[in-house]
DNA sequence: TTTCTTTTTTAGAATAATTATAAAGTAGCT
DNA sequence: AGCTACTTTATAATTATTCTAAAAAAGAAA
């Protein structure tokens, strides 16, 4: 089957118990060597396509918060009518497409590394993003 | 008064007919020297309560986004709960603090020119802007 | 295993931001 | 003044998200 024991470990080692729904939800979220961006919708539709399962709405909200808040997944902030969520946690930037509203990571050897010459008295630098917004010549 | 003059022209100019409440929203939102931050629900209450004004929800939406469309103003994404606009049109990098929730422009100086590597066929790029997040140390 | 306690899931209601609708009002002609 | 297209408006509709309270499942202990 799957490494299922890998991700109830995770589960467990973050005091999240390893139920049937997260467990599911692990699976499609970081069962892939790639990660990728989705919305709280393209998660049900895969859950309930892809896997044949049915999970109800509120729970996939709280499993994504939850994943959220233990830093399993990041919050990418492009439009604001949606909320996107990121399975690549790292420190990274983006490309968004204003034509196909596609969003891309880009590796960190594309971008030159952004210098901030400003102090902000009490305030330390929590991470520094960058967002290329790209469209059709 | 106020320089109505110059915003019924600039309304005119491009193909929007200068009503009241559309100059009563250029007032506030460009009738200073600061460019600023703002939601829909922040102007309304500034139209409300400091202008003693009373425009429909609606119509302030709609002047929004006329503005928007127009180029007037610039949407930013950072919370994905709510639309947040600024006035200050041109490309330029933002300080998020997330004690505060509070964003603050960063001014060009303070950010190195952002070099890309890469090249996106059939591709150009529009803007490059950084998003630096700070918390209390 | 049975029992108990706590956490989770769930359907559905509630909320909040935004958009759509369609009728009444206004601007800019001629 | 009268006509036409554009605007405003109140209200309903929509969409994403959060809340709620009851039922279900998990973990621990007897």
């Amino acid at each position: 089957m799957t490494n299922n024991s890998i991700f109830i470990d995770k589960l467990r080692s973050s005091g999240l118990r390893p139920t049937k729904q997260r467990l599911k939800i692990c699976e499609v979220l970081f069962d892939t060597e790639k990660t990728f961006h989705f919305t709280v919708n393209d998660l049900v539709k895969i859950i309930d396509e892809k896997m044949n399962e049915k999970i109800s709405l509120a729970t996939v909200y709280n499993t994504v918060h939850a994943f959220h808040k233990k830093g399993y997944l990041k919050e990418i902030s492009i439009n604001s009518d949606k909320s996107y969520f990121d399975t690549n946690t790292k420190i990274h930037h983006h490309f968004y497409d204003n034509n196909t509203k596609e969003l891309t990571d880009i590796s960190d050897e594309q971008v030159e590394k952004v210098k901030i010459n400003t102090s902000l008295p009490g305030k330390k630098i929590t991470s520094v993003e960058v967002l290329v917004r790209v469209e059709n010549k």
